[in-house]
DNA sequence: TCGGGCGTCCCCCGCGCGGGGGACGCGGTT
DNA sequence: AACCGCGTCCCCCGCGCGGGGGACGCCCGA
């Protein structure tokens, strides 16, 4: 089976460049050529390519904003792979964020830029070595647990959960409701907290317990 | 130059054929084989290999626990490239998180398996495609601007500016000494604010900012 | 056996906070 | 010209909260 491919760069040398490339490939064909992003969205929904290839400086609508609106359109079953000179951080983090299934400089190999299609076309992703390896250090903060500071080892078990629930906006009322016990009981145990933990009031408790990840704020599993 | 590589895997069939593999190139030298985790970290620490390929499965030690102990160690330089049979996430996440420095199938072809070395070797980080996809849609929504609330429109621009003293904890005091005010006019923005959320007091507004990140507790850019 | 940490309950006091009003000047639209 | 949203400032009142005390029973370890 053949895959479709559509170019989109500013540069008709590059695009033919490109093209030569894929022509080298017997079941890769090239089916558009365009030469800025508004009409690489347009082409994109009328040819339905397997796979369009973006530059990312494009006149009219770059790469990044052309990969939005292709990818928001669900009718389109169109890989993105996005190609750029520099790999500027923003870029990258944008284009996986619309979706983009993968990101290459143009100082790639060209054998490996036609693996990168095909393995685009199979549904896979693909990133420029060199931009993956920021990727990951940024990932992996992303997935660290937040260093629990030492005071919170001062807390007794019961102060810990006084603490969850004062981040979850509970009155002592409520907490005392929630525990079983009488509100003076909350009262000394918040009192407790607060001075262990030298804030000033559950104001503060509550900002505290949120910025040092007590409470999910983010999808499971990720934080 | 030439690089040095270490094998861990306990197989010794496999540990051959991937010896073949790298013997077809004069500039990569295989310098050790073993076959489990221990001896990787203590022969990593020994020879000091540019890249050590660890299988993820494997007595003693599993390769993501030797890969953590070979990267806890600074005086390293080895960088890790793991290899497995199966893309399980979580080993995935836990290789990243330790720094590994590429995470690939065993299915990958021989070809790109050396040339996986070579870019681990420079510095460069290299995911298998299949996994990518995965990741990116992983951190993709690690990215997502978190939805904002619809009701947060209501509030005008100086109320937002107050919910985010707010969320900091700020007093009213300190709110009207931040923004050059009377605190009589703190309290109305703050009123104002409240009512306009549907939340009964500050406490409630801080969890409520946070919960719907206002407030940056995430690395910058990150979150 | 005697502490001491922990969890529980109780007292009083001061105050920051939130709700309820009202008021005024400014800049925009109608 | 009239209007209204916005930001600013002011009043009083009630109450939840935090600080500072004290007290009692439990269990565990010295």
């Amino acid at each position: 089976m053949t895959l479709t491919v559509l170019l989109a760069d500013d540069h008709a040398m590059l695009r033919s460049g490109l093209r030569a490339i894929f022509d080298t490939q017997p079941d890769l064909r090239c089916v558009a050529e365009v030469a800025d992003g508004r009409a690489a969205v347009t082409e994109v929904a009328r040819l339905r390519p397997d796979v369009a290839v973006l530059d990312i400086r494009m006149p009219k609508l770059d790469g990044l904003g052309a990969t939005e609106m292709i990818l928001a359109n669900p009718a389109n079953r169109t890989k993105v792979l996005l190609l750029t000179t520099y790999d500027t951080d923003e870029y990258v983090y944008r284009a996986l964020n619309a979706g983009a299934s993968g990101f290459l400089l143009k100082s790639l190999p060209p054998e490996e830029l036609i693996s990168a299609v095909r393995v685009a076309a199979r549904g896979d992703a693909l990133i420029d070595p060199s931009v993956t390896q920021r990727l990951i250090a940024r990932f992996a903060v992303s997935l660290a647990p937040p260093p629990t500071p030492p005071e919170l080892e001062l807390l007794t078990a019961r102060e810990r959960e006084v603490l969850h629930l004062i981040a979850a906006a509970y009155s002592n009322a409520e907490i005392a409701a929630e525990l079983h016990v009488g509100d003076e009981t909350v009262k000394t145990h918040v009192s407790r907290v607060l001075s262990k933990l030298g804030l000033r009031d559950r104001v503060h408790a509550v900002a505290y317990a949120h910025m040092n990840g007590l409470v999910q704020t983010r999808p499971p599993g990720l934080r």
